[in-house]
DNA sequence: GTCCTTTATTTAGCGTCGCTAATGAGTTAT
DNA sequence: ATAACTCATTAGCGACGCTAAATAAAGGAC
């Protein structure tokens, strides 16, 4: 918990995105457009949430709706151009701040973390 | 942040308190009575959320607030009788649900994250 | 003793992010 | 065509974080 929230202030501090946005757009970055139930179901949120959420990043102009083709009630959400410099720059803050840290432990403490990061996503998973 | 996400919602869905309450709880019950200024330190949060914080926990009956001895500004915060139970009842729920996820693991797995215990502690600090 | 600064807490008010309940709009089944 | 269902949104609440300003008490200068 110590950890998740000082990554959490981390990002805060440098990026002008909350970590919550940002976790949307990588998701849309990794998935492709998607829909806001089905951006809602990845995230693990209620589809209201994600409605604001997506409205807010709309305003920032970093994602775009547009009615699905066949079904006009979903919205489709996908990433603009802004959204790609954003989620390169700022995963490129984030390995620069990760490296820094990592490269004060040991090779074999490092080991250990990527032994730990699988067994870490069961867990958050199950 | 996963792991950390789901934890929070196991936590909130079991306990009647939210992560935050119960760490100010658990705080004390390491610490001894505190003031809502070290308090604040000790969460790494500003001293108004604590005020809040220290108010609703006081509401429900888990805190009491007296005036120090000397210095008449600060107040001092410490644990009722009844936080006591709330403590420990959370802790046992808490370990039975880390029991059951830890028995799915291998002992090796289990040996791993024994190890990566005191890194992550580490990394959440510097 | 009075004035001024510093310190501890509180109040007021803002922003984010979660939720549920209810509404609007579109689709599907009968 | 009408009823039932589904997706998204709106409205409104609660928890938690923050800053800025107010209050109250200490402590020091003179």
């Amino acid at each position: 918990m110590r950890l998740a929230r000082r990554l959490r202030n981390e990002r805060d501090a440098r990026d002008d995105l909350s970590a919550n946005h940002l976790a949307v757009l990588g998701t849309l970055s990794r998935h492709g457009a998607m829909t806001i139930g089905e951006l809602a179901a990845v995230e693990k949120v209620q589809p209201p949430s994600m409605t604001r959420t997506v409205t807010s990043l709309c305003d920032k102009g970093l994602v775009r709706r547009t009615t699905h083709d066949s079904d006009r009630r979903v919205v489709v959400v996908s990433l603009t151009d802004a959204a790609h410099n954003v989620i390169a720059e700022s995963r490129r803050r984030k390995e620069a701040w990760l490296n820094h840290r990592l490269r004060e432990l040991t090779p074999a403490e490092r080991q250990t973390l990527r032994d730990a990061a699988p067994i870490l996503e069961r867990l958050s998973q199950a």
